[in-house]
DNA sequence: GGCAAATGGTTGCATTGGAAACCATTTGCC
DNA sequence: GGCAAATGGTTTCCAATGCAACCATTTGCC
């Protein structure tokens, strides 16, 4: 069992260096051609999908902290792509959705950005696609249950 | 064919996140515990897999770029946990190894970190593991020939 | 041999990203 | 009702990151 640990097959490496670089190809697409940063696209995204949401559901979404909505929600209203109203219910929380401008560059880059996608998991079988997300499920599921080890924070877990 | 775009089942944002994930949990080990940064702990455990490398080598080999890896030698070395000579062949290039203190180090820690990946590996079979290392190759390969598209720095020739 | 280009590595500078401090409002509690 | 604590978001500040400019040396070429 006590193997030695070697880069190329430690996984938080290999795992970093594969997500890094898609970020640095894909983000030739809507960064360079279209002028957003990663939370920017993130928050587009989300709110293509979800029509209006608060800035709090937007970071539980997107798995962004909440500064990086808040400078990303701030960008792209400077570009008139998200308005934002305060809700009557909290004067405190904000709704956010896209505006027109936005929706439409949305359905500008989407296509894209599939395409792109698409021809990144070429090589992999339909059968093999299904297997990787499994396998990325499967992990962030054990991750939110490897916490304990003296870790204070923790709160039992949630299985009852 | 049209299908639409939702993170949960967009690639990019999939391995973006489990890669921060991982590396969160991960740096509680080598950070919190020992002080280390992560390029710091990825020269750590290249030289000491290899022994004796330029510095030109380690970069290739841990996927950073040449200025962390100038900062974490800097670190390592103010800590007295690497060596540093300049090769006689061509006294531009430094040769740097691990001190034993630096070995020792990395002793200490590689248990706790193998430990820790068996941990989070636990819930895969070994053959999944297989299939996981080799999807992940399959990717990186695939990136490499997806470079096209009117990039004119790709290729073989580098022009005069 | 000598000069231009290339290479190894470091340093400076501007940008990014996250933690913590910070307002404003709302909730809980007496 | 009123005050302490919690919550939603923004701003501030500092560390990390990356690009480009920079020395030093070596290589290529005449």
């Amino acid at each position: 069992m006590s193997q030695s640990l070697a880069l190329a097959r430690f996984l938080p490496y290999r795992c970093n260096s594969l997500a890094r670089k898609i970020s640095v190809s894909l983000s030739r697409i809507y960064a360079e051609k279209y002028g957003l940063s990663i939370p920017q696209w993130r928050v587009l995204v989300t709110l293509a999908e979800y029509g209006e949401l608060q800035a709090s559901q937007v970071t539980e979404l997107t798995s962004l902290d909440k500064v990086q909505v808040s400078r990303a929600v701030a960008g792209l209203r400077e570009r008139g792509l998200l308005r934002r109203r305060s809700s009557e219910r909290d004067s405190r929380a904000a709704l956010l959705c896209l505006s027109d401008t936005g929706q439409a560059l949305f359905h500008r880059i989407e296509p894209e950005v599939l395409a792109w996608e698409q021809a990144l998991l070429a090589p992999l079988e339909p059968a093999e696609q299904e297997v990787l997300f499994a396998l990325i499920d499967r992990l962030e599921l054990r991750l939110q249950d490897m916490r304990p080890v003296g870790d204070a924070t923790a709160g039992a877990g949630r299985s009852p």
